[in-house]
DNA sequence: TTGCGTGCAAAGGTTTTGCATGGCA
DNA sequence: TGCCATGCAAAACCTTTGCACGCAA
């Protein structure tokens, strides 16, 4: 009985691709960022191949995928496979941006959520929509 | 000075794309359905037209908006326009099911949230992602 | 009569697929 | 040497935009 599928080879593109989203941190990146990264960099890696990997890294739990409510994908390497589990992000309706939010009342809501309403929460892919700070100054 | 845009006339197509979306109750549907649907009771109502309804409804908060992993959006009537202002939802990722969060604990994230994060969160677009009661039995 | 609403077609953007070639094991 | 990986181009999708015409107010 063969094991099957995907001989993963270790190749530069892989490397390198990997290379980089570990050099993000925390922060997420769209397929299209990482083209022009490696664009800027006059690496010639073929947008093709980037899906190819992220889909991979992400099936195989190395990466996270975010889906935002409008237009593409995010993705984000996972740091450390037990940490990240545990924010939540805010997404600002009016400017957009994407806030990581670490915060011990978090824990509670996934604790109480479970406890009380039988219901495992994926922090990973629960985003809260809103108003942020500057946005709410401005209006 | 003019309050502009949007007159909202009331239309035909308008009438029946609401009334569509309410006659399914909870369930969601996708852009692509609502066409399918319509085509297959002869009804002739332009793609376009479909996004721009949802559009309209979705900014006044009529319906809700969920953006799937995978492919396209989803759409879904919000049965009681004050209720469901005050509650979050629960999503399951496995079955689809979506759970009507109703406790005090949400008054509490909210607070602390715009307290502490400077973030008032909108509970009508946000929508928890996770496994349901059932499904987490059932593996 | 005014100007929003509608449908069609086309454009835009993201992701996937087909295929010949290149490179790892 | 056998296959998987890669790049390019094209296709497949989903969503938005431009425009002329229709229709509600």
């Amino acid at each position: 009985m063969k094991t099957r599928r995907s001989a993963n080879y270790s190749t530069q593109q892989g490397r390198l691709i990997l290379e980089y989203l570990v050099s993000l941190g925390d922060k997420h990146v769209t397929v299209n960022q990482i083209v022009q990264h490696f664009r800027k960099q006059k690496i010639l890696i073929g947008q093709t191949t980037i899906y190819r990997h992220l889909e991979k890294l992400y099936n195989s739990g190395v990466i996270r995928r975010y889906a935002l409510n409008e237009g593409s994908a995010c993705y984000q390497y996972v740091r450390d496979n037990k940490v990240c589990q545990e924010h939540f992000h805010l997404k600002c309706e009016i400017c957009g941006e994407l806030i990581h939010l670490e915060c011990d009342l978090l824990d509670e809501i996934q604790k109480h959520v479970y406890k009380k309403h039988s219901f495992r929460i994926n922090a990973l892919k629960t985003v809260f929509y809103g108003t942020c700070d500057r946005c709410l100054k401005n209006n």
